[in-house]
DNA sequence: GCCTGGCACTCCCGTGGGCCGAGTGCCAAG
DNA sequence: CTTGGCACTCGGCCCACGGGAGTGCCAGGC
């Protein structure tokens, strides 16, 4: 039973650090929640607690603070689901279902995210992997200059403007038009660039660009597998509420500069998300145990999301480390939900 | 020709400053300008500029610090244009010529520029206004749902699932289809509204998706409208560099913040990027120019870019009122000719 | 008339000492 | 195992003080 208690204690730690932002004392706990003991009994425990790592003092006679392990801990076991106001989900119904189409989906997503967390935002487009071709459409703007867009599944629209080393009247190019469709509409990406590259074998399979072939059908070919390949790897990521930073008051070069330039690198954000998505749950990244040193303050709440079961791809939310747990793992949850459904529909 | 030594003096004061974020002295300015008189001459110098409201000491006995007249009267009168480096023009070229697409111009731009001037860049997205319509396209994927796509002379391609009220067969589609592109194509945007608009007079003016026309064929015309007109009000920018306002080091709370909200409100940054877009000359706000007064520490540097002449949209810069104003004026100016002269080529 | 060296004055800022209080660890008793 | 008591520690705050950078003014020189 003291065991349970000491969690209790723990619990009651984080909570308040996070309410606070100040180390919490023996006394201070005591009152603040009813745990029935003295503050002599709470602070054995809390040198028990200090001996295994959960918490630590930032000075002698001062308060406690969790450390990563103490957090770790609270998320795994200490934490009960806080479900989401009633205002809250009508937040976020009201401001997805507004969206147009799929950029304005990931668009609305990372800024409703960033705003019911008070945290920074991140949302990764959908990947292409697992989507489908839907439309093949050129369009002659010269005769020697082709507009070629293609439209996925996922929504996503891609577009090129290719210049052809002949010209192409309409004749041909309807006819490179429906053999483009017969060949590639609903065929999944992969499948469609394997199609495109074995019926058009002139089209070398590397150096897409800089040898172009002569033949101009060829070359739109060309285009579209290369915009195709562009996409797959693609990883673009919506960011939102750098401005929630400034509320970290203190720790401004330790904690803030890092985060500020780590968000400009994508490339570094897509991994800090990348890690997490195992599976349907959310994942919780705490301070040192990601691979930046100097993200060590911070944590990183995510999960994946997507039409049906697999996700296509990753959101969440980055934050000091010192956040409401509870709170932002509801709110990155219901709003993976939401955009899973949204996506499923459309 | 005290006249000229004033100004002098007032130059050198803004460049220190600028240089080392300290109020300088007398006795510095002489010595690292050589300005050939003794320190006592340019204390007199100082006090006439202070009357005049050029400068200002934060406090007695402490050196002087140009204010926002200072800065004007710098920025109008005593900067010499400073050419960009071999390296940096050679780097607008390498980063802007390997974009694939309009987006992609601006993506590149909007880094490229925060890079250059280590400030926070903004670039709008082209303006439609005087855009027109290249293409139209109308993509079955069930009977009753129709993909519209819309590519516009800009490059830009904006596409609406349309769920109809009824059915409409492949022929049907066929006809709806070239009667569109009959219609519209080759028109500024303004004109193919009109024009759609005409000839499907069932399509209500106001209240676009509220009460949907009966007709399949009508539904798809007011959806085109509808994209049409979300996009022309549009008003989408990038912006990039948020990681440099970690160098503002001092007056955080004054000056980072504030701006940071502002970087989330896109309609407040467009309204300062949009103040400024008067002929083809850069433009600077500096502090408290402005209507907004949480950026009374902040300047704003913007030109108008596009093809040809008049511009289609505005880029520029937003930073502190204490910045190398030289510098950041040729970057700006250059990075918007460069991207000027891709969309004219494009 | 303008520039210059000298000089007294002002005020910011960094430093060091002392006090206070929150919080702890330990101990002996219940 | 819990509790009240107690001595101890140490960071933060206040304040006084001195150094230094910079100014304004004045009288003298060109």
């Amino acid at each position: 039973m003291q065991e349970d208690r000491r969690l209790a204690v723990l619990r009651a730690i984080v909570e308040d650090y996070v309410a606070t932002e100040e180390p919490v004392g023996s006394k201070a706990l005591v009152e603040r929640h009813g745990l029935g003991v003295s503050p002599a009994t709470v602070r054995n425990d809390m040198a028990v607690l200090e001996e295994e790592g959960y918490i630590a003092q930032p000075h002698t006679s001062a308060g406690r603070v969790p450390t990563d392990k103490g957090y770790r801990l609270f998320v795994d076991r200490l934490t009960t689901v806080k479900p989401l106001s009633v205002a809250e989900r009508k937040a976020i119904s009201t401001f997805l279902d507004g969206a147009v189409d799929l950029d304005d989906v990931v668009q609305r997503s990372v800024r409703l995210l960033s705003q019911l967390t008070r945290q920074v935002a991140i949302v990764q487009y959908p990947t292409l992997a697992r989507s489908t071709v839907r439309h093949v459409e050129l369009v002659a703007l010269t005769p020697a200059r082709v507009l070629v867009v293609l439209i996925l599944s996922t929504g996503r629209v891609e577009q090129r403007v290719v210049d052809l080393p002949g010209d192409l009247d309409d004749d041909a190019l309807a006819a490179l038009r429906s053999q483009l469709l017969r060949l590639a509409v609903g065929e999944p990406i992969a499948d469609a660039v394997t199609a495109l590259r074995a019926v058009l074998p002139d089209v070398p399979s590397d150096a897409p660009s800089d040898q172009a072939p002569a033949d101009p059908a060829s070359t739109v070919v060309a285009a579209i597998v290369e915009a195709i390949e562009d996409q797959r790897s693609d990883a673009r990521i919506a960011v939102s509420g750098a401005a929630n930073l400034a509320r970290y008051g203190d720790s401004f070069d330790s904690a803030v500069r890092p985060l500020l330039e780590a968000l400009e690198e994508h490339v570094v954000l897509l991994k800090l998300l990348g890690e997490a998505s195992t599976g349907g749950a959310v994942t919780v990244r705490i301070g040192t145990e990601g691979p930046y040193a100097q993200l060590a303050s911070t944590s990183v709440v995510s999960t994946g999301y997507g039409p049906a079961t697999d996700s296509l791809a990753t959101l969440g939310i980055v934050g000091p480390t010192r956040m409401d747990y509870p709170g932002t793992i509801a709110a990155v949850r219901a709003v993976a939900r939401y955009v899973s459904r949204i996506l499923d529909e459309a």
